[in-house]
DNA sequence: TTATTTTTGCGTAAATTATACGCATACGCA
DNA sequence: TGCGTATGCGTATAATTTACGCAAAAATAA
């Protein structure tokens, strides 16, 4: 077969990460090339050899020095035929949940720079990531709504109250407490520790986890987690 | 930047058709290649100067000779570095419906044959076909609970008890009829028509049709279509 | 010390929605 | 005319969601 394509294959991505009440996203800052001195989406080209998979845990660990808490392909992006203004670019984009943004940005090979970004604090971004972005934090939105990967944004052992401000920011509007609490704790996925977590003020609270092997049962079985508020 | 990647990107489209109470996907026989003689997906490489989309539509036609009702990208697969046993190929999947098996499917450029298949009586496919086909059926599966994209495989004007049939046979369980009719009409997205369709026996039935517009203004609104049964 | 504020944890009534049916109607057909 | 079959409407009950009340436990202010 005499194919001559001239299509050059990229991964993209889109890091969330929480801290503050503020959900956050990292991007990094390129050294050399089109993209220097301007943010962007962890990424880079395909090789030959790697799976989609591994090239996007190579950038984010080439680039940041990260490793992700949830990974999951997000969409690829080849309809705009001039996104990247060298040659033909085809990004497979994908998305990603890290639980804690202080941990070690380690600015390695290519970039210059690793920052988390809070969403409403974006600075311009390089090529069609903003857009990216935009599908992103929709998807993250309605998976929220149907999955638990909350847990994947929060430290292993959390207040209840941390979980529930979570969900309110993501989601973007107000949940009553209580049914929160107690819609969460009807799934039985979430487990009661003998710690407790402090506060300036108010009742101590009891720190709690996320049972991973419970809710694999419970996923395996059809179980739906429909977590909707009014 | 002198990049060398030597990866092939090609799109392949599952179509799901519907009739006589099965659920059908499109296959095409390949005269030439690798494929010749073997079922596969309609497919192929992506020009240079083409978008994704524009590649998917162009096959469709040239394969098959159809126009789909539904389109949407499915997943990209590309972490099997031997799906093709020629070179690295990775595909980014389209998920298309049809509202009519019955249409003529031409066997144009590449294609030798083309066919609706029962998804309960393939044949052997090519590559990793089988694969991809078994994560669309699961995204038929889980589209039909929160979109009304049932519609789109079937005709303009079309029997409540058609519709029914549709979802039991896609979701593979029994829908009580009465609560069905009862939860699809409170949408209000489908309108009665003046006619009949007939059947051998029975009481007589209205014929109705699916407002598009309506669906389109309560989909933005953000309503949410919960098209679930116990 | 005592009152006030804050956050937690449990509970409950009302509204809404889902589920499981009953049954009259309207045809074809013997 | 009676029977089989499919349609269209209705309704009681169960389950779930929603909207709150309120006491307990701590920090902080008076």
């Amino acid at each position: 077969m005499e194919l001559k394509q001239n299509i050059k294959i990229a991964v993209d991505a889109i890091v969330f990460g929480y801290a503050d009440n503020k959900l956050n996203v990292l991007l990094i800052k390129q050294k050399y090339g089109v993209l220097k001195n301007k943010w962007a989406l962890v990424g880079g080209f395909v090789k030959d050899d790697e799976t989609l998979n591994d090239a996007v845990n190579r950038e984010l660990h080439e680039e940041a020095g990260i490793k992700v808490n949830y990974l999951e392909q997000l969409y690829t992006f080849g309809d705009d035929l001039d996104r990247d203004p060298r040659f033909r670019v085809i990004s497979v984009a994908y998305f990603a949940l890290v639980n804690s943004t202080k941990l070690v940005l380690k600015a390695d090979t290519d970039a210059e720079d690793a920052r988390w970004f809070p969403l409403d604090e974006l600075p311009a971004l390089a090529f069609d990531h903003q857009s990216i972005l935009q599908t992103a934090q929709k998807r993250l939105q309605s998976k929220l709504t149907y999955q638990p990967v909350g847990f994947d944004l929060l430290p292993k052992e959390f207040l209840f109250s941390e979980l529930e401000t979570l969900y309110c920011t993501i989601l973007e509007k107000e949940i009553d407490r209580r049914n929160f609490r107690k819609k969460i704790l009807s799934f039985g996925i979430v487990e009661e520790t003998e710690k407790f977590g402090n506060k300036k003020s108010g009742r101590p609270a009891k720190l709690f986890k996320f049972n991973g092997l419970k809710y694999n049962k419970l996923a395996q079985e059809g179980f739906l987690f429909d977590i909707n508020f009014a």
